[in-house]
DNA sequence: TAGATTGTTAATCGATTAACAATC
DNA sequence: TAGATTGTTAATCGATTAACAATC
């Protein structure tokens, strides 16, 4: 049965689905499994210069800390074909989980405020690796940012720059106070995805996709879990 | 039914439960939750200086992005009662959840890492908002830090720092190929709970628990939901 | 062939959502 | 009282896990 079939039968909609740009017809991919894919990416990236060529369900699983179903059943999701007795080709998964996480298309994204962690980011080695491109850094004072390896421009600048340069992704470091209004220039800018570090919880309009990343929260569920922990070896130690 | 009857009933075993210090026997509140509830009280101590005394689920349910039913379970959860006409007392609800956040403890910190990211981390002021205390940071050159407003020491002094101050939390900030190592020097020497910057996905070993910020995997996957995005507002289109 | 691994289905699990009786 | 909101239960949803037939 094709795909197609199976989604008419369980009557999804056509909006469930995508077309990847590789003519599959797949279904979403839901972000813990977008996760694994890239995990699995990184793994066989490392695992190719070693020699391998091949490799099982339960050495993924291993590696990134799945059971070895779950990596079947994300390849099978994305009609990733494997041999009943040899395994995943590790070439083949490269070029497919490649072809889905979009590795062929460019990767650029912009940065709203250049203070601390701003600077940081725009320092960061690291997104090359993932094909990711910071194009450039934007601050109210673009020369408090000093020399760097990515130009600093007024922030004023901003809109015209994404657009010129179809960017669809934007970073913002700024102060809590500013990040709405930031917030609002990158969306009206076209911007459709925003990684915000600043500590408000801001929400997206108009189809903009806002992943907050909050340390501070983030912290505070750490110090939560460890006392739980306590607390269950304290219990179990009852026993 | 009590609490204790319930979890008898359904067959849990004791180690789900836990004491978390008020004396309330509760169930173990998952990593959502947890976020959750820290998110509530952070809109209730800005909502609390504007003079408000009581909310309504929907309100808070509006403000963090849940429906008002999730705001009501998880006050149920944590046996915070609300009235059926005068909604929730935002003083209790201040106070029960800073207990079940722990917030009357110290949440102390220590560093791994004083480059671009951990100099950042060292200067975020958010931390102290949210009962974080960031004591010290280490590194293999505690001079190349500069002038900091936290003392940076040698690394190697970081297990008997851990130590004599009783620290459960650390955050590493180090480049990949060390972050392995410094996990073990934190382990060893009591930490439970590790923030972890390093692009490479630690495991957690001996109970502890690792929290991996993996900028570059986020970054991907805000990419592949535009690009997803786009599909669909395609599609939508044909209409 | 025998053994091992995939691919897929069904079962399980847990979280979210909806509904509504209780009640202020 | 009437209306509105809580607190809890049941229904829904989706993801993970387990199992096993297919097959290399």
């Amino acid at each position: 049965m094709c795909y197609l079939d199976f989604i008419m039968q369980k009557g999804y909609i056509l909006m469930q689905c995508c077309d990847t740009g590789n003519n599959k017809m797949q279904k979403c991919l839901n972000k813990s499994t977008i996760l694994r894919l890239a995990r699995y990416l990184r793994v066989l990236k490392k695992l190719k210069p070693l020699g391998f060529v091949k490799v099982f369900s339960n050495n993924l699983g291993d590696a990134i800390g799945v059971t070895p179903s779950v990596v079947r059943k994300d390849f099978s999701m994305i009609s990733i074909p494997g041999n009943k007795r040899g395994g995943y080709n590790i070439d083949n998964l490269i070029t497919e989980l490649g072809a889905v996480l979009g590795k062929n298309q460019s990767h650029d994204v912009v940065l709203a405020g250049c203070g601390r962690i701003g600077s940081a980011l725009m320092e960061y080695k690291e997104f090359a690796k993932d094909g990711i491109r910071l194009l450039a850094g934007f601050d109210l004072d673009p020369a408090r940012a000093g020399a760097k390896s990515i130009p600093v421009y007024d922030i004023k600048d901003m809109p015209e720059f994404i657009r010129s340069h179809n960017i669809t992704v934007g970073i913002i470091a700024v102060p809590d106070t500013a990040a709405a209004q930031v917030l609002e220039k990158m969306t009206g800018a076209g911007i459709q995805g925003v990684l915000n570090f600043a500590p408000v919880e801001l929400k997206g309009s108009g189809g903009c996709l806002i992943l907050n990343v909050n340390l501070g929260l983030e912290i505070e569920n750490l110090f939560y879990q460890v006392k739980l922990g306590d607390k269950q070896a304290d219990l179990s130690d009852l026993n």
